[in-house]
DNA sequence: AATATACTTCAATATAGATTGAAGTACTTT
DNA sequence: AAAGTACTTCAATCTATATTGAAGTATATT
């Protein structure tokens, strides 16, 4: 793998179709747990347990309103996702793709084992 | 979700590692299992699985050698890639994030109730 | 025809991690 | 200061699916 860590670790977190839902309606803006629980129908807690895995992978942030600090608003993190996607484009970039002739090694060991007979 | 269920179900497909891992592998060009199993270290017919998964969603082809057709090689769909490159940035689109007031609505219906008093 | 190779599919187990209910924290309102 | 709200964290259960060993398929070799 070149160095592509951040996404496996962002594929793994964004694999979950839960997971990606609620990030999906951050991507749309700036919401609080409750609205998120009304949009889906999800418990609130099972929101809380994934916005901590989105937060802590950097991909969402977090501040209280400064009004009712009870509230606490999750957005996206946008220096962060631009970096992803240049992640993606590179881990994805079909130049990557070389013409190579598959020499099935295992195969070709027994191949010339039997060459040598 | 805007019609992201290609996301969706290619998130969920390359967010297993191990799957994530072949995938990587079949970046850098066409591979038989057995060169795939040399590569990784993973059993083949583990490999075998992972390669019916990422095939069932169109991110990869085969094709049996010509010459020996006990040989299948598998390399990524390029056209698919091309793709899913667009709507992942579709996706990940920074224009998507409005600007919105968190209306935390089962508050502000407790509130209102407040105000009715 | 019998044996070997490359790989797939079946079927069962193992396990990571998604989900849930209850308790806990931080803050606000009365 | 007592009760309420918004949310988090704990701890346990539940479930999907990753992994494995064995059997099966397709093709090639002898």
């Amino acid at each position: 793998m070149d160095n592509f860590d951040n996404i496996k670790i962002v594929m793994q977190v964004l694999g979950n179709p839960t997971r990606l839902r609620i990030f999906d309606i951050l991507m749309t803006g700036t919401h609080c747990n409750c609205e998120i629980a009304e949009k889906t129908g999800y418990a609130i807690n099972l929101i809380s347990h994934h916005l901590k895995a989105l937060h802590e992978i950097n991909l969402i942030q977090s501040e209280r309103n400064e009004i009712d600090a009870r509230w606490i608003y999750y957005s996206v993190n946008k220096q962060n996702l631009r970096f992803l996607q240049n992640e993606l484009l590179d881990f994805l970039n079909l130049d990557r793709i070389e013409n190579r002739d598959p020499a099935c090694s295992p195969c070709s060991i027994k191949t010339s084992k039997e060459k040598s007979k």
